[in-house]
Parts: C-alpha cells; structure tokens; sequence
DNA sequence: GCCGTACCGTACCGTTCGGTACGGTACGGT
DNA sequence: ACCGTACCGTACCGAACGGTACGGTACGGC
C-alpha cells in the first residue's frame, strides 16, 4: 500500500495573491511529469463528480491512458487516492519560516493572511473534494486516506500556525499557556462552521460575506482574547 | 426519492444526563415499530462499518428482515439513508423553549450546557458515522442526504442556540450586533478543529481535554468577547 | 374455513467496478 | 536491424451491489 509517496516540501515560494501555485505541473511530490498530469485529471473529475465518478475506467479514458498504467503506478484504487492527496498537498502554498513578524503591525498583518489563506484553502472546490473523500473512507480503525490528509495537509497548516503564534509571543504581541489550545482557538474563530457546512453541500457557506471580511473578524477577536497588555482576563483553566 | 419521510417533531422531554434518549425505540419519526428497530440496526452497521458496510443485503440480514420490506418502508437505498438521518435526529435531546435563562448565572449555566450537549453529540459514534455519510454523499448540486442532515440535525441545533443568544442579550449579559456572527464565533470557540479532525479519524480529538473543559473554556473565551459591561472592547465590525 | 395483509427468506437479474491480460505501437539504446 | 521499456486501447473476469420476483408463513377479520 502506498506504492509512490515520497519525498517531502521543496522550492516553495509564493508572490501573487493566489495560495496556489499557478503551474499544474509545478508541485513536484515524487511522481513523474506524466503521473502529475493523470493525477491532475483524476483531481478534476474528483471535484466534477465526486467518489464516484472517479473510477478507474473513466479515469483512464479522461487522462488517456490505460488503466494497467494506473495500477503499475499506483498499485491500489487506494494508492490512486492517496497519491492525488499527496498530490495536491504539495500544490498549496505554505509560506515557510523566513520573514517572521517582529512589529506589532507586521503580526497582525501575518495572522491577516494566515486566516485568509485558511478560509481560501479550506474553502476551495479542491480541498472540499479532497476532504469529502477522504472523510467518506475512514473504516473503524483508521488509517486510510484520511490518514495521508491529516498528515499532508492539516499538519503543515498545524506547524505554520504555530511558529506564527510562537513569533506573537516571543514579541510580546499576545500571550498563552498552551499553544495547542490557542491554536485551535484561532482555528475555531477562523473556520466557525464554515467548513462542515461547506463539506455538507450547504451552498451559503461563505457566500454572505467575503472571505477578507470573515478573516478579519477572526484576528480582531483572536487578539481581544489573546492581547496581553489590554483588558484584564483572569485566563480561567 | 424520500418515500417515507413526514411528520416533524413531537413528543419531546428529556431529563437525564445523557444527550440521547435512553429508550432505542422511543424517539418516534413518524416510523413503525418495526420499522424504527430496523433503523437502529441500520444505524449500527453504520457505525461499525461505515458507508460500504451498508447494503441492501446486510441489513437484511443483520436485521431479519427481507429486502422487499426494505424497498417497501424506504422506496430506495437513498430513501433507507435519509430515514436513518431522521430517526437518529428524532433521538437526540433539543431542550426546548419553556426555561430560559434569566440570571447571569442561569445564563452561563444554559451556555455551558449547549457546548456540552453540542461537543457530545458532535463527536459521538454515532453522529461521525452520519456525518460521513452526508458528506460523502454530496453531488455537485446538493439535494441529498447532506441537506436532510443539515435541516434535521444542525438547523435545529442551530435555532437553539440563536435563542439561547436572544435571551442573553434580552437579559443583559451579552451584546452582539449581528446573532448569525455570535453564533459562528460560539460555535467555532466550542467546535474548533475537533469535528474534522474526529471526522477524518484522527482518535486523539477529544481525548487530551474532557468534554467538560473544553465547554468551559469556550464558554469563558465567548463571555469575553461579548460581555458588555467589562473590559473596553470596541465590538469592531 | 377463507381471504387479505404483512412479512420473511431466497433466488435471481442487470449493471458497475476493481483488477488483469493481451495485442499493438512509439522510441531510445546498441 | 534488433530488443527492452513504457505506454495505450480494448477486452475480459469475478465479485459485489441495487433492485425485483416468487414462494412460504403467521395472523387478524369475517
């Protein structure tokens, strides 16, 4: 199981407003120039027509190519999936260390973009797919391709989010005990039950108000929670 | 499509401490007897197996009962998922109208209670396997199992939670601008990540913090956003 | 005693899908 | 000219599943 999945985060960078990168083909994550191209297909007809419009035969026929390809280099309908998630993870851009915030200000705008940058991700016809299917195979004990998600997609956000709230920090911008629990605090602030509603088909989702909006709620009540010279909290717990 | 699927809610109590009614065959939707045993029997499977655990066939089988009673009760495989999804709402506790909090204390008691009984029912067995369900059974345009959870289950929620609101800023003790925003930001502070992250079966959600905690410091961090009388927070937006 | 109703159990059908096998082709190396 | 590699296209197989049909049985009404 899990035939073709190595190799970890590479060249990234990121300038225009987009949180993806522009070039299809550009996220190498270990596959060759043609695999990228079939998983590019199968990602489409995934958010075209959901799990099951993904099968192999139409796969194969979208793609143009022959099924014994798929399963050489896949080895498993299963592998497939996995590969598209390992895929498509390595397509979202996740702006790495490097210019920490320092002022105030600069924090402030980093959380901004942060939030923006979640909503954007979480909230696309892409990771909605992706999320679908991988929530749909989750059998008992786990480890399917919920697993690979969690740990390709989620996780990186996960570790962003935490350098950026230790930045804060360090800079006497916000205080916290736990980083975890501030950080799914942000999360819940952030996403509220956008994300579920979205995953359930509720079209409204994000609609009422824009992304730029919801995202700026979120840090301005993130901060009032967290801001340490400001009002005082006894921070219960 | 949805042969059998009438009559609302009716009969509703609750006194326990559990979320749901204690009684498998007592939370009446408008099913037989037999009916609502099948329904259970299907809501296990469920459960333990997931969606492809749930055939036709298997349940049966599992049920003693034929097929043809199934195709009977339920009209079609999607009609049998949809009458599962409201079974399984008629089950579940929505405290209803009658006391509502009028003290500051009654208030934060009220509140701490919903984040309780949501975090349970969100994250229970039961409630992931349907939730998986729904989310995997969302075609491009909607108009399936999803929107049946999303009326039955969360709406409801939903409308609870937005009196529980009301009557807070009626009594005093919060104030919001905007309840549909207020809502949002409580559910996201209660919820966070954990939903998803128990939906994509990662089994550490809850496990770290007790129900109880969880609720309690959400419960705090949404008093001080929206308690008016104590610090100087400017309400931006 | 007879009939209708409601149900069970089993067998059956058509379709779909994952997975495999086979023949054919372009191409680069030697 | 020959061969191996990588690939396509098609055909095929077996299993599973949704849905239907049929025979059999318990039971209540009359």
């Amino acid at each position: 199981m899990l035939a073709a999945a190595g190799r970890s985060g590479q060249s990234e960078m990121g300038g225009d407003g987009s949180v993806f990168d522009g070039d299809p083909a550009s996220g190498d994550a270990g596959f060759s120039a043609r695999q990228n191209e079939v998983l590019e297909v199968a990602l489409r007809l995934l958010v075209e027509g959901g799990d099951r419009a993904l099968t192999t035969a139409a796969l194969a026929r979208a793609a143009n190519c022959s099924k014994e390809s798929l399963y050489k280099w896949f080895g498993d309908r299963d592998g497939l999936l996995a590969a598209i998630v390992t895929h498509q993870a390595s397509r979202v851009r996740i702006i790495d260390a490097a210019a920490l915030p320092k002022t105030r200000d600069e924090f402030e705008a980093a959380l901004q973009l942060f939030a923006e940058d979640l909503l954007t991700v979480l909230l696309s016809d892409t990771s909605l797919a992706l999320n679908r299917l991988s929530v749909g195979s989750v059998r008992g004990d786990n480890s399917g391709v919920g697993a690979v998600l969690l740990e390709r997609g989620k996780r990186r956000i996960e570790e962003r989010a935490h350098r950026l709230l230790e930045a804060g920090q360090a800079g006497g911008h916000i205080g916290f005990a736990d980083a975890a629990s501030a950080y799914q605090t942000l999360y819940g602030l952030i996403i509220g039950d956008l994300h579920i509603n979205a995953l359930l088909g509720d079209q409204s989702a994000v609609s009422t108000l824009s992304i730029g909006e919801q995202a700026r709620g979120a840090v301005a009540r993130f901060l009032t929670l967290y801001a340490p010279a400001k009002a005082g909290s006894k921070t219960s717990t």
